[in-house]
DNA sequence: ACATTCACTACTCATTTAGTAGAGAATATA
DNA sequence: TATATTCTCTACTAAATGAGTAGTGAATGT
């Protein structure tokens, strides 16, 4: 039940970005320097966002990243599914092949269910509310004091 | 968001146990014919389940394994976190120790949030349903015809 | 032309996962 | 009490995954 790095890392990256995207494009070092992430590892996650279609990217002086649609329209799901694939607690679920059990096991019915029901839950959370949420700490989102 | 093999045999190994314990103990041996898994690996994770207080267990002959509380009181979120702990998408939540961004990090507080719920929809399974299920598919569990 | 910025591939190291193997401890029963 | 039976514990192994660094390459605004 444990989420991996580049997932946590991947939501904070969005948070930050939602947060100082304001018309112009935000650089991923300074993403980096807020969220004491490196910008090497940066760049392992962050293709994976721009091919789910929710950053874009530009290269070059003036370069940087923004979002490719409304925060508003951005869930957690699709934050979660655009790095680690697919939601799926089990193998099974999504891929009947792999066991010749699937047809008869209640377990994996079990197993299916419930990743809808955790699938729904993330898509109940969107970009805008988790942006809005941090703003309101007043902290502006980088660790100091 | 993959769960591990020990989770997802513990689930059978009890919906397994709960469908042939009647009055009687259900050997490790027969749940390993039935269920396909090695009776080593099963030895591996059934002390687990033991020590969270799901089953019982007993040596020698008319030895075996029964349940240590009504099915219809075990949920699978006692069996998920008999295997691998307390629930927790990200270490922070229940550790804020290990993060000087706790604080204040709203990712921490989604985090959070959606931990509880997916716990909560896990601990709305119990295992009476779940066997009772498993008996209605009139396959009686076994992997064969 | 060039500095800037993202993108891609390769590589490393530590940890976790998924087992197998074998010896040891408990116990009902003859 | 001897013994076959059955669960329990520790050690070990091999493969996969996770987490990250490093270096090169490709695009682009000025």
């Amino acid at each position: 039940m444990k989420l991996t790095t580049k997932v946590r890392y991947s939501l904070r990256f969005m948070i930050d970005l939602a947060l100082h995207v304001e018309g112009a494009t935000v650089l991923a070092r300074d993403i980096s320097r807020r969220q004491e992430i490196s910008e090497k590892y940066i760049g392992h996650f962050v293709p994976l966002l721009k091919s789910a279609g929710l950053i874009r990217a530009s290269r070059g002086a003036r370069g940087g990243f923004s979002l490719a649609r409304p925060a508003s329209e951005i869930t957690l799901k699709d934050i979660v599914e655009a790095v680690e694939g697919p939601m799926c607690l089990v193998g099974c679920v999504n891929d009947p092949g792999i066991c010749k059990r699937a047809g008869t096991c209640q377990a994996r019915d079990v197993w299916g269910e419930a990743t809808r029901a955790i699938a729904d839950i993330f898509s109940r959370y969107n970009l805008e509310k988790m942006a809005e949420e941090q703003r309101s700490r007043h902290t502006d989102y980088v660790y100091a004091i």
